[in-house]
DNA sequence: ACAAAAGTGTTGTCGATACACCCATGG
DNA sequence: CCATGGGTGTATCGACAACACTTTTGT
């Protein structure tokens, strides 16, 4: 489908001046976590000459640091800017990649890629998991061949190569971190109310809380604030809203949330 | 000093068919972690032509996943199979190699690098850190330009290039994963005593702890065999041996000491 | 005024800490 | 026989889980 014939220009560098540009045989890989509906998500990309999802995911510049390229491929897949981000595994098996996919995409424009392109070599990728804001994504519709979607955390299938591994791993990691990581500001709106908070808990640990025990416990972190507006619309009771303290969250962020031992 | 004049086969090997071998830009380095005389030391090597300690590293092969070329420069250098071996972060700025120090090496043979060969580019590592047995260590002496010590956690100091944060980094993975991870089995004798196994907690964690509770606490764990025998030659009480209960050892490494949330 | 959902308070339990006591060994 | 260090027991405290009651809002 789409132009059968000529190859874009994009395509085309990244096949002959690629591996000037980029570091050869490694890449990023991004598990973006959204969270909507009370359900957690994660972004994932399709090529049309490949039938399978994608993590976003790209190379890393000749001088550009790993936590920036990852940064950058965030940035231009979904547009946010205030993300949590960080690398959680490298995954290095020598057979991972898969140069099939990379072959049928080109031959669809009719070319061949040539037998020891760096594209089709081996890659490690360093996987990195972002949480962001589920309503501030706007997807960047550049990528005209791309097709995109916010694929539930339960329904993983159909991902490629090692992808769905790689996510897993992503939800191992975010589960472990939860205990001792304020996590909840980028994957929420700027404000929101404490059940919403204890949702997006529950979801990612998949296990349900105790409504009170919970509030008591996120507020003894002391990284909250609660706001004199409440929640209106709502077919009850108004909820507090709740922001986070920018300061005593970066603060957490770095210490824990813990004394540790 | 040595031999200034005949360069090395496996140097000429590096630089001239390293390409071919090995994954370009990319390697790993093991921070190897080993417990002697009540203190935390780790493994350093020094070439002589860089006046600096570096951490036993190497290439990843081409057909080789990266734990396995880990495993293999771990085993190169120490000679040592059974090992706790584990990835714990990506070093990835741009400048974080440092040319010179092959420069130098193979300039004390009277050779200079070419411009763009592939050993002085940029270079990502994968960090790994190791528990081993200090016992068990026995260096080989294969590679006959390396010094080497056990370095004094404690006393960190001329290590080459970002090599001190990889140990800072290690460090501070090694004091977390304490917390749900029963180590201590591959950085103590088969056989040990409960106050040296919780000497060996002192020391990583940097506190004292409390006998008593400790004892309980590791007991707590079930992942102990008390043997019949005892510590004899101490001045004064004899303290029971333990040694790791394999199966349940091995199960805990997998699921964790505690249950989670 | 009633149902539904949110805020606040109380109690019991279990694990962690702190400490006291007993036991074995070498000098 | 006593000093030293190791093994075992117990009281206390605090965090967390379980649960009850009150408050607010829409219909």
């Amino acid at each position: 489908m789409s132009t059968k014939n000529v190859l874009p220009h994009h395509l085309k560098q990244l096949l002959e001046k690629g591996e000037d540009q980029f570091q050869s045989g490694i890449s990023v890989d991004c598990v973006i976590f959204g969270f909507h509906e009370q359900q957690l998500k994660i972004l994932l990309l399709k090529v049309d000459t490949v039938h399978k999802w994608a993590l976003p995911g790209g190379f890393i510049k000749k001088t550009e640091h790993i936590e920036e390229a990852a940064y950058r491929v965030l940035q231009e897949r979904t547009g946010v800017k205030d993300i949590f981000l960080q690398q959680f595994h490298v995954f290095g098996a020598p057979d991972r990649a898969d140069a099939s996919i990379h072959q049928k995409r080109y031959q669809s424009f009719g070319i061949k890629i040539p037998k020891n392109n760096w594209l089709i070599q081996r890659f490690i990728t360093v996987g990195f998991y972002a949480l962001v804001d589920f309503n501030e994504v706007k997807i960047q519709p550049s990528e005209q061949e791309a097709q995109w979607q916010w694929m539930d955390i339960e329904y993983l299938n159909g991902l490629m190569m090692d992808h769905a591994a790689i996510v897993q791993k992503a939800l191992e990691t975010l589960r472990t971190q939860l205990a001792y990581l304020p996590i909840g500001k980028n994957l929420l709106p700027k404000k929101f109310t404490m059940p919403e908070l204890q949702k997006l808990y529950e979801t990612i640990l998949n296990e349900k809380l105790d409504r009170r025990n919970f509030q008591r416990k996120l507020l003894s972190f002391d990284i909250l604030n609660r706001l004199t507006e409440t929640k209106k619309g709502g077919a009850h009771k108004a909820a507090y809203l709740y922001s986070f303290n920018e300061k005593k969250y970066q603060k957490a962020l770095k210490d824990g949330l813990y004394g540790s031992w």
